[in-house]
DNA sequence: CTAGCCTGTTACGGATACGAAACGAACCGT
DNA sequence: ACGGTTCGTTTCGTATCCGTAACAGGCTAG
């Protein structure tokens, strides 16, 4: 799989314009980051194992659970086995959020890397 | 070019970690459209022109060209011809952090896209 | 020359993000 | 049972972003 310079930026490109041209209001580079994390990387997903992962610190993941989680997209459960911790779940609807993100991808591929 | 979805979720995810892991503030991802959009489609580059293209006001063009600016990744100048515009420039800075950002796409998809 | 339009910028109030530090709650070793 | 540690959250002050609206300057038609 190669791909030319010039072809990644445009493709890139391609996908960021989509996300910026949508309604809905842009997730943050972070809380993207972190989405995608919470659903490619295999469970569990806590606070500390995240901000440890995208090098930044635990408010920046609580925020962005918090925000995430008003639309729905993540899920906060406590973890029964040690009550510190905090377990991020996903939800049917952040996979669908997801899920359209990879079709633009896979769309935005196909033109723009043909 | 065919990409099933967890492939294309997976490079992206890595691209946008990469971002995130880099110590240089994250562009936002309208400023990061707008850096794309001036390197990549044919110049002039207006303020009015860039908004239009990305569905945003004209404040918001300002306000990440101010930033990038400061980063020095592009440069503003005044239109002789018609002294009202403001034409955007690319630098040889923000090349690089192009070309540093189109390489990490490149890499990622040899290893993701396998 | 001047009234009106077009440009990009700035001002404003509100929302959101950040890191550092303090905090409460839960666990653990002794 | 109690001091120390480890969780996630909250608080604090600061910085940034947003859209609306007002703005100053350049252009142009009459």
């Amino acid at each position: 799989m190669d791909i030319r310079a010039d072809q990644a930026l445009r493709w890139w490109k391609r996908v960021c314009l989509e996300q910026v041209l949508d309604d809905r209001p842009d997730l943050t580079l972070r809380q993207l980051t972190i989405l995608l994390t919470i659903y490619l990387d295999p469970p569990p997903h806590t606070v500390r194992g995240l901000a440890a992962r995208l090098g930044v610190t635990k408010p920046v993941i609580t925020r962005a659970l918090n925000a995430m989680g008003a639309m729905g997209l993540v899920e906060r459960r406590r973890d029964e086995r040690d009550r510190r911790n905090v377990l991020v779940r996903r939800t049917v609807e952040g996979s669908l959020f997801l899920e359209k993100l990879s079709d633009t991808i896979v769309i935005a591929a196909r033109e723009e890397l043909r």
